[in-house]
DNA sequence: GTGATTTTGCAAGTAGCTTGCAAAACTCAT
DNA sequence: ATGAGTTTTGCAAGCTACTTGCAAAATCAC
């Protein structure tokens, strides 16, 4: 080993606040500046995507929206609202899939799935 | 009613093509480009958005990758392939979720979903 | 034809992600 | 302490897919 990775320890310190679920690297990268200085965006993107690649944190790719991350314990689905972003776990979804069904009559082999069903939370129900 | 669409007449019959399932603005342009003229990127975008708006076609939008068109009949939810990026369509996959008892034990109110499950269909598996 | 309306083509802009590269920081063996 | 070797950092630039602005052109209703 190197140079060790300022910011790895921070990332990590981060996603475990359980305030919110799920961060954006820019989110992220707030986080971390409110106790100090704050990493370069690239330096934050490459620290993640190393703590990525190592299976303890999880990216959860959204379309349309920044992804965002988590730290990787056990797999779980997620609600998103739409109007706040605010990603809640839920258990895993494919529980209720007839997943082997699905592979036999598609001939796929179905990999890690990361269902994220979109909603609108109680706050944003209210609000509008 | 002024200047008719030139575009989605060419939209609608490309994406009734049943060969491939799911294609891209970009696919869209190529189809369509082969039977005489391609429209410029920007007419073919706001063309599809139109129709999208309409109700007439459906957008699957997909993380990291450009989003995938089809017509919008009855509901189903998608396998994707990550190495050929095929999207095949599989009949509604929240049938067997409890969609209600999420609602109940999150406050979310659940849009229309669109599940998509990555994997490797027949041929890319047999390719690796 | 005239006017109103809508689409087109071209260009430029955007968000979020990704990469290149040299300079710095750190560890380890000497 | 010194130097070699390795990794991260900072800065900048690049990329993809999408989105928007605007004037010119096409078409419809009159």
């Amino acid at each position: 080993m190197a140079r060790p990775a300022k910011w790895s320890d921070r990332v990590l310190a981060a996603l475990a606040a359980p305030q919110r679920h799920g961060l954006t690297l820019e989110e992220l990268r707030c986080e971390i500046g409110e106790q100090g200085s704050a990493p370069e965006f690239s330096a934050l993107y490459r620290a993640v995507e190393h703590l990525v690649g190592q299976g303890l944190v999880r990216r959860v790719a959204l379309p349309g929206r920044p992804a965002r991350h988590e730290l990787a314990g056990h797999h779980h689905d997620h609600l998103l609202c739409t109007s706040c972003d605010r990603l809640v776990p839920v258990g895993c979804l494919a529980a209720g899939l007839d997943l082997a069904g699905l592979e036999g009559a598609t001939g796929f082999a179905l990999a890690a799935h990361d269902i994220v069903l979109p909603g609108l939370c109680h706050d944003c129900q209210a609000a509008s």
